[in-house]
DNA sequence: TTCAAGACTGCAAACAGTTGCACTAAACCT
DNA sequence: AGGTTTAGTGCAACTGTTTGCAGTCTTGAA
């Protein structure tokens, strides 16, 4: 039913690898030929089989792009980078959730691996271990996480939490306190130090909590208890469960408490009031982890971040 | 390099065919012979080719997703909930964002076609004809959109526009606003449909508007000098967007007049007020679509939706 | 005029699996 | 005991494409 290489080759009256090549290496093929080849298989709706071309070639045009949570709104504007990225050089897209599991990230990867160029990981939860062991079966790149031996894309959290902080002591607040994020995790590590950094601010690390809007809401009380001014948060759903939460406790932010957030997410612009925040390059990564992946390059990048002021900041009481 | 059927079956001292089978077919393999294969399978680390066995059998274990925009805070539950579907049997899944653009439907089902077994379209934009014409080329199924000779999977928006007018109704309001959507939709041609049917109210249509924040912002004067007190709004960001309008003209939500958006996004929940809003089904339509999608069964069916008040809407002055 | 160098094109062997068919041996039935 | 079924396995052809090699035909140069 379906349409093949040899089809073409018969009405054109030309051998099947002349085809081949007037597709893979058309340079290779005298114009003539070339077009009358074109012309028929346009005619006969002819379309090259990926999957048998791979077969041959060992590269599937195929990459993978495995997240934590697709639900999440820090992903999707990466999942979309990343996919006009691919696109442009006519590679497909597999996207994969491992529901915030490390095992489902392993599996996904093996899984993928046979049908991939390449994969990129995004935040990975696995351990260094078991991801350089991974890096033997498939090449990829990971975002948010550095591991030698793989390409890696870093979103430069440290500096905008610095910036954060820096903005919080120019308004005037002394003691801020960092609502940080779930234990292990490398972003809340780069944060932390970063701010610890900023002179002429006394800061108050409290957590670990969970990198949800729930996750805020529970910090709201031992926010207030801090004395604190100012918070940063480990990102912007934390800020916003946060606020909800402070207002709770009848504390309006900015009037009583300032707040950034980090990442950028749409909520944030869209909520009241609207989130002071660092801007962390999604897309920028998505797009560069593809094109690293593609050119097979091994690099290690880091990426600007910035603050983005809005209207949950103002100098202290 | 790479560990094929060939190596499994010279090391476990059987033919290849046997060793196809106890992946493909075990019940065909002896217990004892196939056991031996396995762990030799195992040790060697052998990973069946994908794209080698849909050569022979047809069948990829591959389903394409299509979506207007990954970033539209509607799309990845929706996302989501497909993969887990996908993922649970089996079958892996290409993502492809259209950019709103109804000649990369086309594109993108045309380059999938040979590489999955089915795609699902969603909301989507070309027309029928176009889409009919596709359909024979590749399995697939449509989400929102009513197509013959296509598994469609709808929302049923139009029973929740008229449950979200009712409620309207039910607070007291005797004028209510619908801020419409683009003009082709046809979800928005659902929703004027039923709330129109809702007795007791006067309805005024504003619009057409563009479906975002933007779009709701741009309605608000409208809204205002058309008297309603209440809104029914073409989805959560024009809502969201419309709030804003709103209260940049000095009115505010909901004690001036009480706004109901549709799709129950992220956002609508985390902003201020918590929206009143229409929810949509959107996981429950990834899961069904995929499930459609493998079982090849070409059914048409419509998922409930339901109303959701939370802060924006309350009795009118 | 002859010969070497290109430019095209055909041939056939891969690539990594699946599957209909044939074959053997054991188990079953009368 | 003889014939028939059945379980298990091997054989080889096939899937759609690529690609190294070899052959043919022009060209251009000497």
């Amino acid at each position: 039913m379906t349409v093949t290489i040899r089809d073409v080759a018969r009405a054109s009256g030309v051998h099947v690898s002349t085809v081949s090549r007037t597709f893979s290496a058309p340079h290779m093929v005298n114009a003539a030929t070339r077009s009358r080849v074109l012309t028929v298989a346009e005619e006969l709706g002819y379309r090259p089989n990926r999957a048998a071309r791979a077969l041959t070639t060992g590269r599937t045009h195929n990459l993978g792009l495995i997240v934590a949570d697709i639900a999440n709104p820090f992903f999707p504007p990466l999942i979309k980078a990343a996919h006009a990225a691919a696109r442009q050089r006519d590679y497909h897209l597999f996207v994969a959730d491992t529901d915030e599991e490390p095992a489902a990230e392993e599996e996904l990867i093996q899984a993928f691996s046979k049908q991939v160029d390449g994969v990129v990981l995004c935040s990975p939860r696995s351990s260094n271990k078991a991801l350089e062991r991974l890096a033997e079966r498939v090449p990829f790149v990971v975002i948010n996480r550095r591991l030698r031996g793989a390409a890696t894309v870093l979103m430069d959290v440290g500096h905008g939490a610095r910036l954060a902080v820096e903005h919080l002591a120019g308004l005037g607040h002394r003691r801020v306190a960092l609502v940080s994020g779930p234990a292990g995790s490398w972003t809340s590590a780069e944060i932390r130090a970063a701010a610890e950094q900023v002179a002429g601010v006394e800061l108050v690390v409290i957590g670990p909590n969970a990198p949800t809007e729930r996750g805020g809401f529970g910090a709201a009380a031992r926010v207030r208890d801090s004395g604190a001014t100012g918070v940063l948060a480990y990102n912007d759903l934390v800020a916003i469960g946060l606020i909800e939460g402070l207002a709770e406790l009848g504390l309006s932010v900015p009037e009583d408490v300032s707040v950034v957030g980090i990442d950028d997410i749409v909520p944030g612009r869209l909520s009241r009031p609207k989130l002071t925040t660092v801007a962390m390059p999604t897309a920028a990564a998505g797009r560069l982890a593809v094109d690293l992946l593609i050119q097979e390059v091994t690099a290690t990048t880091s990426l600007e971040t910035r603050l983005v002021i809005r209207d949950s900041t103002s100098a202290p009481r």
